[in-house]
DNA sequence: TAATTTTATGCAACAATTTGCAATAAGTAA
DNA sequence: TTACTTATTGCAAATTGTTGCATAAAATTA
């Protein structure tokens, strides 16, 4: 007799992640008898736990990934269509050879991800997602700001981050933010962050700031730096939109 | 009866560098017969893992390459009983309220898995791993020191690194060794972490090493402390064990 | 409800990788 | 040198991965 179970996507994938988790593998066909489904269903499915760092696709099945955390690899909410956008156009500003300092955050995290891997570049970071993205990228050296774990945000914060980042001297700052106005300048929603996003501004030789278009004329209750602080905004829209005006005639430009 | 187990090709490459992590070599023909492949793919095998440097290839096998250890993905699985037992003894030594300083490695990681989830603790390391799985224990402090990434090691180093140690004080240090020895003292594979394992005592009041069995009276290249700069030795084995007796004729309380 | 879009799944053709084998070259030891 | 072991190379068979497409189910919208 044969029971047909049928069974939802993400009890498979639970499945997949349970077998891993006790045997360190899975094998593409023992998976396929296992779930009821196509080794072709099998593989997308472990390419989807791969695209989350849950795994480590290798041909035939899956083994183990990094010992990382998955929830710092989480890239999902960071792959959204705006940010892949913003994403895109910030690589303009990336030259080889550069020094990159960077703050946490999904937008930034969603620029390093955008990075052609064999990219020689040095980035000085203290959010932790962007390590687990970095860690195996040949070419660039990564230097990290220690400081307090700031557990929501995945990066770190207080005194001596502060101090550390003021011991490094930066081609291009990225800065994914909060809010940013033209009087109210750039302002954010925490006050250790925002300590954090000042002292890497005042070391960098070029600012960018990431933006979504809702976060222009917003403001949050942290100054962070003047609007003219900042060289670039790069927003997912187009950058000849009236609204944006402002910015332009303050000097600073808009992708 | 034969049993024959399918293996992935990771797989076969991961049990290779535990081999060689184990013995400091391997040999064509046993790896044949213990992969069940033939000596041509275990030859491919062994260039591969010679491409990425993790061994040198040597006429009839393979020795251990340069002074890298292997990748921590790959000794995660490496002696993981041993390492539990370890973990479970060292964990004596932790108190609730205290400043805990730790190195990268497995073994520290495991004392730090082991940890019930509901401790106090403020916790200062330089291992990304260990922020990952303290991430979410709610009434952990997790201090990380910055430095440049290590991506083999997972942990940073560098000046950066030994300056930030020297900031803080901690109650107890927690140092995974390489190798220890008691003329020799404590030595390391590498000299960069062997700086940072010097700066992590010197910052401590007290110093509990923990070690597997066999780097006991072992010895690498880069000079740590003398032995008895550390207070306790952790090892899977019975303390009582002869070969530990000069150990603690020097004053080191042996677990 | 009906129409439309999105998502999930299996299939098939083609591409790429893995693997063992055999022939030959190169290295090693007596 | 000679005999022996180990490496290299090319090749063919088997396995696995990729891509585009068709179908069906589910979700969304009108």
């Amino acid at each position: 007799m044969l029971i047909f179970v049928f069974m939802l996507k993400e009890e498979r994938l639970q499945k997949i992640i349970e077998q891993i988790a006790q045997d360190n593998k899975v094998v593409l066909d023992d998976l396929s008898r296992l779930l009821n489904v196509s080794t072709d269903t099998v593989r997308r499915d472990i390419k989807e736990l791969s695209d989350k760092g849950l795994l480590k696709a290798v041909r035939g099945g899956a083994i183990m990934g990094s010992p990382v955390h998955p929830h710092f690899k989480e890239r999902q909410h960071i792959d959204t269509h705006h940010k892949k956008v913003i994403a895109q156009k910030a690589l303009e500003f990336i030259k080889p050879g550069q020094v990159i300092i960077l703050n946490g955050g999904t937008t930034t995290t969603a620029v390093i991800a955008a990075l052609p891997r064999d990219i020689n570049l040095t980035v000085i970071t203290n959010s932790f997602p962007v390590v687990s993205i970095l860690e195996d990228y040949p070419h660039v050296t990564v230097f990290f700001i220690g400081g307090e774990l700031n557990k929501h945000a995945f990066s770190t914060t207080g005194h001596e981050t502060i101090e550390a980042i003021r011991n490094f001297r930066a081609d291009v700052c990225l800065l994914g933010i909060c809010s940013i106005d033209l009087k109210l300048g750039i302002t954010g929603f925490t006050y250790q962050e925002s300590l954090v996003d000042r002292a890497m501004i005042e070391t960098s030789k070029y600012v960018i700031a990431l933006s979504t278009y809702d976060k222009i004329g917003a403001s949050d209750p942290y100054y962070v730096c003047a609007a003219n602080a900042i060289d670039v905004i790069v927003t997912e829209k187009d950058p000849s939109n009236a609204d944006l005006s402002g910015f332009k005639e303050a000097g600073i430009l808009i992708k």
